[in-house]
RNA sequence: GGGCGCGUAGCUCAGUGGUAGAGCGCUUGCUUCACACGCAAGAGGUCACAGGUUCGAUACCUGUCGUGCCCA
C-alpha cells in the first residue's frame, strides 16, 4: 500500500474517537481491586463554546486520565455542563427579543421552557468540541447542573444548611447590577481603576455659622446622606461632633458623627454617609443607627426619595446635581483622581450597592474545616503557592449572597405564607402554611449558579443517594482548573464537600494559568484576539494543539498561544508518522515481531534511552509536570530514535542482513513503547500508528503503560557517546570545507588508547556511512600513528580525526584553526584545574562531582596534548 | 496599602546548587532510497542589577529596578 509522505490529522482523528467510544474504553473498569483514579470535569457553561483555556485544561485532564487508565487504574473522567444562570438567561432573552418577544410578557414558565429548548438545541456544542479534542470522558455519566438528581442535591443542601442555621435571609447591602437586575456576590464584582472626580462640597452647619467640607466621588448619593462622619481624634473636627449640618438641595438636617473608620488623610477628613448606597457607609449606619434612604432604584434611576431628580438615570442625575450645586455655590473644588470602581462581571455595568432582602450562607463555620483540610495537607495545591491565596481568602471570608433575581436556575426552596408571612424551607413544596394553614407561595429567586457548582464532585455521583459511584469514585483524585476560579469554585467545593460528605472532594487541586494571545494579552471578545480551538484543530489536528499547549505550559503559569507552536507540534506528528512509515515499509508481509535479542551497541543504547525516558515520564506525570514529560518523549523520538537509531539500523541491516528480522523486531518494539509513552499527549496519531504496526491488543489506549526493560550491565552508553562524538567531529570537518555529501573521502581516526579504538570499531560500519567515508584508517596514538600534513584536524572524545585533503588544506590556516581550538581547550582546562586545586572543593563537594571534574581534566589534558603535537607537526 | 508571579539566545519559553537548553528565526551545505513539515553543520546568552549564604549561585536568602496579576 502506498502511504502518503505527509500525515493528515483530519483524516484519522474522528475515526478513532468513534472507535474508542463504541468499544466502551472511556468507561471505568469498575474493578474494585484496582487503584481508583477519578476526575470530575469542571463543567463549562452550557451556552458556551470551547476556548483555548478549556482546551489546555481538558488536555491536562485527558493526559492524567489516559496515563492512569494505561497504568491499569479504575479510571473515571466525568463530564458535564453548568447551567450558568445569568449568562444563559441573558443569551436566551436576547434571542427572544430579536424575535420581538419580551420574556416578561410570556412569563416565567414559558421563558424557562424556552431556555430548555435552547439548551437541548445548542447546549451540546461545547461537548462536541470536547470530543474533537480527544477527551476520553465517560459520556454515559454526563451530567448537567439542572438535572433532576443534581437539583435534588441542591435542595437537600439548602434545606440542611437552613436547618443548621447556616443559611439566613436578611436585609443587607449587596452588589446590585442595574442591567442584569439582580444581586451579585462580592466575588462577582470586578474592580477596575478608573479616572474620576473628587468633588468637595460645603455642607452648612445647622443653627450656627460655617460649614463642613466633605469630599465625594459620587455626588448623586448626597440625596441619601444621613450623616457626616469624622475621625473621633481629628482635631479639625472634634469640636463639631454631635452638631448638625444641612444637606444642600434637599435641606435635610443630619448629624456629625465620630467613627474610627474615617481616614483623616483622605479628602478633608470628613465624609458624607449614605448607608443605602455604600457598603462602608452601610456598616457605619448600623453602628450609629442611621436611617437608610434609598435614592437610586433597582433600575438605576433616581427614586421618589430623590425629589426633583426622580426618574433621572444615575449618570444624568450626577450631572444635574453637580450643576445645581454649582449654582448654589457649595462646590469648593473638584480634583481629578483615579479610583477603583466595581463592575458586573457578566455585563460590565457599574455596580450599584443597594440594600435588599437576600439569602446568605453563613460561611465562617464552613470555612474552618476547609482551611484545616488544606493546612494539614489533606488537600494539596499544585503549585503549592496557591494555598496562600486560598487560605487568605478563607480567613477573611464574608457571608455569601446566594439569591439571584433571575428565572433560570435552582429556585430557592423557601415558601411564604400569604397570611401570617411564616417562612417554610422544605424539600417539597408544602400545601399550606404549617402555622396558620394559609396559602403559600414559593420564593421568586433562584440560587447563585456557584451554589450548585459547589456540589459538583458529589452531586454528579448521585449524592444524597448512597450510590456505587459515590463509594467508588468519591473523593476524586484531582481537580484541574484555572487559578482565577479558586474563590468562586474550589473554595466552595471544599466547604460543601467536607460539610456534606465528611470527606475532601479531591486530593489535589491542579492549577493552570491563562492562555494569552501571542502578544501576551488576555484573550477577549472585545479585543477580537480570541483563538478558536476548533479552527486550530481543523488546520493542524487536535494532537498538534494538545502537544503545543502542553509543551509551553508549566503548572500555574500563564502562557502565550501562537500558531507557530502548533505548527511545530504538527511537524512532530509528521516526523513520528514518517518514522513509523519507514519501519512499516521495511517489514515483510505478515511480519510478526519476535522476542528481541540486544546483541549490539545501538540496541542496548536505544533501550537504555527508552528506559530513562519511561522512568522520567512516569515520575513527571505523577508530579503533574506535563511539559517536562512531553519534552522527554519528543526528544527521545526525534533525536534518539529517528536521528540516530533508525539511521544506525539502516546500516546495520545492510551489513548484517541475516539478523534483520531481529533488527526489525527491535524497531517495532521501541516504536511501540514510545508510541505508548506519547499516547496521553497525542492520542490520535499514536492510535493510528500503533494500529498500523504489528501489535497485540485492540487499542493503544488500553495497552499497558511501559515499564523499564531489564538490561544486562553494559557500556553501550559510553560507547555511543564516543561514537557520536567522533561522527560529529568528522562531519564538522567536512562542513568546514563545504564538502558535498556525495563526495566520499578518506579519514584517519586516531584513538588515545586501545579501549577507545575498540569502542569506535564496534560501530565502524556506521561511522563509515555516517561520515560518508571512502575508507577509514584506524590507529592508536601510541603505536606510531601517521601524522598527515595536509589534513584538517578535529578533536573528539578520546582521540582525533584527520581529514587529509591534498591541495585544499592551507597549512597556515590549519595551524590557526588548531591554535584557536587550543586556546579554547586551555581555558576550559584552567577552570577545571582551578576547581580541583581547591582543597575545600575536594573535601566538601560530593564525590561524583569531584570524580566528574577529574575525568573532565584528564580528557582536556589529553586533548591539549593532541593539539600541541598537531600544532608542532604543522610547523 | 497587602499578597503572589515573572525578568534566561533575535522572538516565545523550559530548566537545574556543579558556569546553560528547546521551538521558531538566522547562516552554510544538501531533493542521501521515512520525512524539504526533512537532513547535516554552525552563529548567538557576564541567566535584570547589587549584596549575602556556599568549596561552588542563573538557581537559595535579602534588597533595588522593570513588568504582570490578585486582594483591600
Amino acid at each position: 500500500m502506498e502511504l502518503s509522505s505527509q500525515y493528515s490529522a483530519r483524516d484519522v482523528e474522528h475515526k478513532w474517537y468513534t472507535f474508542w467510544r463504541e468499544r466502551g474504553y472511556f468507561k471505568p473498569s469498575m474493578d474494585p481491586s484496582a487503584p481508583t483514579f477519578s476526575i470530575v470535569m469542571p463543567p463549562p457553561n452550557v451556552t458556551g463554546v470551547l476556548h483555548v483555556g478549556h482546551a489546555l485544561n481538558n488536555t491536562w485532564q485527558d493526559i492524567l486520565i489516559r496515563f492512569h487508565r494505561m497504568l491499569g487504574d479504575n479510571t473515571l473522567w466525568l463530564p458535564g455542563t453548568d447551567h450558568a444562570g445569568i449568562h444563559t438567561q441573558m443569551k436566551v432573552d436576547e434571542l427572544l427579543r430579536s424575535q420581538g418577544i419580551d420574556r416578561r410578557e410570556i412569563g416565567r414558565e414559558a421563558f424557562i421552557d424556552e431556555v430548555w429548548r435552547w439548551k437541548e438545541k445548542y447546549g451540546g456544542e461545547i461537548l462536541r468540541q470536547v470530543e474533537k479534542l480527544g477527551a476520553s470522558v465517560d459520556w454515559s455519566r454526563l451530567r448537567f447542573t439542572m438535572d433532576q438528581g443534581l437539583s435534588k442535591a441542591v435542595t437537600e443542601v439548602f434545606v440542611r444548611l437552613y436547618e443548621e442555621g447556616l443559611i439566613y435571609r436578611g436585609y443587607y447591602i449587596t452588589n446590585w447590577c442595574v442591567s442584569c437586575r439582580t444581586a451579585l456576590s462580592d466575588i462577582e464584582v470586578e474592580h477596575e481603576d478608573e479616572p474620576g472626580t473628587l468633588t468637595y462640597l460645603r455642607y452648612p452647619l445647622d443653627q450656627e455659622e460655617g460649614f463642613v467640607v466633605v469630599a465625594t466621588t459620587r455626588p448623586e448619593t448626597m440625596l441619601g446622606d444621613t450623616a457626616v462622619a469624622v475621625h473621633p481624634d481629628d482635631p479639625r473636627w472634634k469640636h463639631l461632633i454631635g452638631h448638625h449640618v444641612r444637606v444642600p438641595l434637599i435641606d435635610r438636617v443630619i448629624p456629625i458623627i465620630a467613627d474610627a473608620y474615617v481616614d483623616p488623610e483622605y479628602g478633608t477628613g470628613a465624609v458624607k454617609v449614605t448607608p443605602a448606597h455604600d457598603p462602608n457607609d452601610f456598616q457605619m449606619g448600623q453602628r450609629h443607627h442611621l436611617p437608610q434612604i434609598q435614592v437610586i432604584g433597582e433600575d438605576g434611576r433616581m427614586t421618589e426619595e430623590a425629589g426633583a431628580y426622580q426618574g433621572l438615570d444615575r449618570q444624568q442625575a450626577r450631572a444635574q446635581i453637580l450643576q445645581d450645586l454649582e449654582a448654589l455655590g457649595v462646590i469648593e473644588k473638584a480634583e481629578a483622581l483615579v479610583h477603583s470602581v466595581g463592575h458586573c462581571e457578566k455585563c460590565g455595568t457599574v455596580i450599584e450597592p443597594l440594600v435588599s432582602l437576600q439569602w446568605f450562607v453563613r460561611t465562617a463555620p464552613l470555612a474552618e474545616p476547609a482551611l484545616a483540610a488544606v493546612r494539614s495537607g489533606d488537600i494539596q495545591f499544585v503549585p503549592q503557592r496557591f494555598e496562600k491565596i486560598y487560605t487568605n481568602w478563607m480567613e477573611n471570608i464574608r457571608d455569601w449572597c446566594i439569591s439571584r433575581q433571575i428565572w433560570w436556575g435552582h429556585r430557592i426552596p423557601a415558601y411564604y405564607c400569604d397570611h401570617c408571612h411564616e417562612v417554610t424551607v422544605a424539600r417539597t413544596a408544602p400545601d399550606s402554611c404549617p402555622v396558620c394553614h394559609g396559602p403559600v407561595h414559593q420564593d421568586e429567586d433562584v440560587l447563585d449558579t456557584w451554589f450548585s457548582s459547589a456540589l459538583w464532585p458529589f452531586s454528579t455521583m448521585g449524592w444524597p443517594e448512597e450510590t456505587t459511584d459515590l463509594a467508588m469514585f468519591y473523593p476524586t483524585s484531582v481537580l484541574s482548573t484555572a487559578y482565577d476560579i479558586i474563590f468562586f469554585w474550589v473554595a466552595r467545593m471544599v466547604m460543601q464537600g467536607l460539610h456534606f460528605t465528611g470527606e475532601r472532594p479531591f486530593a489535589t487541586v491542579l492549577l493552570h494559568g491563562l492562555v494569552r494571545d501571542s502578544q501576551g494579552r488576555k484573550m477577549s471578545k472585545s479585543l477580537g484576539n480570541g483563538v478558536d480551538p476548533m479552527d486550530v484543530i481543523e488546520k493542524y489536528g487536535a494532537d498538534a494543539l494538545r502537544l503545543a499547549l502542553v509543551l509551553s505550559s508549566a503548572p500555574g503559569n500563564d502562557q502565550r498561544y501562537s500558531d507557530e507552536r502548533v505548527e511545530a507540534a504538527s511537524r512532530f506528528a509528521n516526523k513520528v508518522y514518517n518514522a513509523i512509515r519507514y519501519v512499516r515499509m521495511n517489514l515483510p508481509e505478515g511480519f510478526t515481531p519476535q522476542a528481541v535479542t540486544m546483541d549490539n551497541v545501538e540496541d542496548l543504547w536505544i533501550v537504555q534511552k527508552l528506559n530513562q525516558t519511561t522512568q522520567h515520564m512516569t515520575e513527571w506525570l505523577k508530579d503533574f509536570e506535563f511539559g517536562q514529560a512531553a519534552r522527554a518523549i519528543y526528544d527521545f523520538l526525534w533525536d534518539d530514535y529517528c536521528d540516530w537509531y533508525i539511521e544506525l539500523t539502516k546500516i546495520h541491516m545492510r551489513e548484517n542482513p541475516e539478523t534483520s528480522s531481529n533488527t526489525l523486531s527491535m524497531l517495532v518494539f521501541v516504536a511501540e513503547q514510545a508510541l505508548k509513552l506519547l499516547h496521553p499527549f497525542m492520542p490520535f496519531v499514536t492510535e493510528e500508528l500503533w494500529q498500523s504496526l504489528p501489535h497485540q491488543g485492540d487499542s493503544i489506549m488500553v495497552a499497558p503503560w511501559p515499564s523499564p526493560q531489564n538490561l544486562p550491565a553494559n557500556r553501550a552508553q559510553d560507547v555511543m557517546d564516543r561514537v557520536q562524538s567522533l561522527i560529529r567531529t568528522a562531519r564538522n570537518l567536512r562542513a568546514e570545507v563545504n564538502l558535498p555529501p556525495g563526495q566520499r573521502v578518506h579519514f584517519q581516526m586516531v584513538a588515545d588508547d586501545a579501549e577507545t579504538l575498540a569502542d569506535w570499531q564496534m560501530e565502524a560500519a556506521a561511522i563509515r556511512e555516517m561520515v560518508r567515508a571512502q575508507d577509514i584508517s584506524w590507529h592508536v596514538k601510541a603505536e606510531g600513528a601517521p601524522k598527515p600534513h595536509h589534513a584538517l584536524t578535529g578533536v573528539c572524545q578520546g582521540g582525533s580525526v584527520y581529514l587529509p585533503l591534498e591541495g585544499i588544506v592551507d597549512l597556515a590556516v590549519e595551524q590557526a584553526r588548531v591554535q584557536k581550538t587550543m586556546e579554547q581547550t586551555q581555558r576550559e582546562l584552567e577552570r577545571v584545574e582551578k576547581q580541583l586545586a581547591d582543597q575545600k572543593f575536594r573535601e566538601r563537594a560530593p564525590e561524583p562531582v569531584v570524580a566528574k571534574a577529574q575525568e573532565q581534566r584528564l580528557e582536556l589534558v589529553a586533548r591539549m596534548e593532541r593539539l600541541k603535537e598537531r600544532w608542532e607537526d604543522l610547523q
